[in-house]
DNA sequence: TATAAAAATGTAAGCGCTTTCATGGATTGG
DNA sequence: CCAATCCATGAAAGCGCTTACATTTTTATA
């Protein structure tokens, strides 16, 4: 007998002794012991509920329960290779519209069982790359991107890494990477044209910052597109990139104000910099429409609130979210996606936005 | 002989299987291989660098650039019981205010090496504690959350899992809590005694959603005390709850303006609200601030540049972010840190205020 | 009722790291 | 030149789960 329980012992110890000694929380293993079980059922009941008896489900619910039992990520996904979180890189939070998709994005993610990692690149290639890097580290199983232009290596790494990915707030017909966006410089194309139509020649633009960064960039294109189609272009003193904030806008009137010929018309990059401008004019006195069409980017709520409202593009960033969501759920669950998903943008014509003046 | 080599195979084999058979990434083991040496001088080059020759560090390194290896976050989180992950939940990412603060938070810990994981409740209590749970399901290291006001539960499992967290956006001295942030409650009594002092008796309220927002309600508490102290109140019709939309704002006027003795001020819960309310009595016609003040609250860049711009209260929104994840990285890294932190609000007098016009 | 097939449960081998403890080589002092 | 220390490295035991496979129990079939 005494060597008998001595074996005994040793396994008896082995299960107690982090129970009892430590007061960390409870494993599988305590659920298990508990329930008078072994550890695989418990396992089952928690993911595969179907493939246990009822009255075994009932059980061990209770000591799960009774333990105040919660399963430890890290050790689950090393498991399954499976983290169920999905990272994303977006160049800032601190933009309303990008929150806006993000949000989106999350509260679709949220539904399908997936956290959030969330990170920001603070519109720079480069710490970009080192956050995916961190996010791949951590175990994503997929990411979404803004915009097309990544490093490389970035694009390298998901590859090896077999790290589902879609681009977003960007739509290309022959990109060889997966994206649901909408086509930027299409849109900035048909907002020009616009005001061409209505009789602007002297058109003048308050561009974002280009620089790693495909969308700005491709709005440029289209405006530049539509101008010269008609035999027009910038004067270099016309075309100038400011940062994303809405004092930017305001100098960016002054500057546009100090030149030879001052346009009667200022196409903005994005909505923040249309409110900038629209702002200055206002505080100048200037009459807009009437004196000055400006045109903004983006459809913030709050470009239709101000007054006057403003003419801008709406670009669907809910949408471009929850698709992302779909997107890579979809991939997740071996379900058929479709690679390219193109959304469409709206011109919406406000008040900033009239004929010149007759002079 | 034959027997003999059977059992190097056996080892062999399980070393060089995933290698050779499966295309999958590169694992410690592959390093050490490559390296020649044992997978504890792997790991302790990676993690403890200065406890390894520099000759053996350079040729670890080595291999480690060659095979590309990245190491498995979720193995790593297993054995050392850290995830090197924080998370936050926040009532919604689609407001500038949180934004700006989230965005601080995480370029903070980023420093630091973690990564952040969000969530979003849409400020219900209910779907605060589900996210919160899946967050420590994670393993998140540290807890960043809004306010003080949680389910009961939530506090439990944090306490329960031992994991630190802090609640911002509010300052009580006595809350048991750890906490960084600004007392809400004085902040919107400083603003409404000001306004009290400048002659207005008869103020309105355009409040946020007090429910389950305990820095909405705090605000309205302000509020009510100054007016209290100084022998007034609200009239029933004069204070209301509105959602967080600019054109919510703007039907908060008109509900007022219908109202048999229309305020001379009116006391927004937020800048957005307070925004919408401005913009309605532009389009009006109505003069602020002569014949209407208007208050806000949260200082948004957006504020500053309305015209007229707005008084408001400024938060330290971006401090609250920083601060907090100063809080929890001090707190994982077993340094001292002061569990309470009080900053200061400010109060932002613009051209929204005025004495009430002597009718 | 005996037996084959199916269903429920248990056993135990990993998942890819970190870290304790053991080991052997280099260094120091006597 | 040998014993006593140190230091760099290796061996191997987990960390807490999941799951293939083995085993037992139940159900169906003849």
């Amino acid at each position: 007998m005494p060597f008998e329980s001595g074996k005994e012992t040793q396994t008896g110890k082995s299960l107690s002794k982090r129970s009892q000694n430590e007061r960390l929380s409870p494993r599988l293993e305590d659920v298990a012991q508990l329930a008078g079980v072994s550890t695989a059922t418990v396992s089952r009941v928690l993911n595969h509920p179907e493939s246990v008896t009822p009255q075994m489900r009932q059980i061990v619910q209770t000591a799960v329960d009774t333990l105040g039992y919660i399963p430890h990520g890290a050790a689950r996904a090393l498991a399954t290779r499976r983290s169920n979180t999905v990272g994303a890189v977006i160049p800032t939070i601190d933009n309303a519209i990008f929150a806006r998709c993000i949000q989106a994005f999350q509260d679709r993610l949220f539904e399908s069982g997936f956290t959030l990692l969330l990170a920001s690149s603070d519109y720079n290639r480069d710490r970009e790359q080192r956050e995916v890097h961190a996010l791949v580290e951590h175990g994503i199983d997929g990411l979404l991107l803004i915009g097309e232009i990544h490093e490389k290596g970035l694009y390298d790494l998901l590859q090896r890494k077999q790290v589902p990915y879609i681009n977003t707030w960007t739509y290309r017909e022959d990109s060889p990477h997966p994206c649901v966006g909408f086509d930027n410089e299409q849109a900035a194309y048909r907002l020009t044209s616009y005001l061409l139509d209505i009789g602007h020649t002297n058109i003048a633009m308050v561009a974002g910052i280009t620089e790693d960064n495909d969308r700005a960039l491709n709005r440029v294109q289209g405006v530049k597109r539509a101008l010269k189609e008609r035999g027009f272009n910038f004067l270099p003193e016309h075309y100038n990139e400011w940062a994303y904030e809405i004092s930017e806008g305001r100098k960016a009137v002054n500057h546009l104000l100090a030149t030879p010929t001052p346009p009667t018309a200022i196409v903005c990059g994005n909505d923040i910099l249309a409110l900038g401008v629209l702002f200055e004019c206002l505080a100048r006195g200037i009459d807009v429409p009437a004196k000055m069409s400006i045109t903004g980017f983006d459809g913030l709520d709050l470009a239709g609130q101000v007054a006057p409202p403003l003419t801008t593009v709406h670009i669907p960033s809910f949408e471009m979210g929850r698709r992302s969501a779909e997107y890579l759920v979809g991939r997740l669950n071996n379900r058929p996606v479709a690679d390219k998903t193109k959304l469409e943008s709206s011109l919406v014509i406000r008040n900033t936005t009239a004929p010149p003046s007759s002079q």
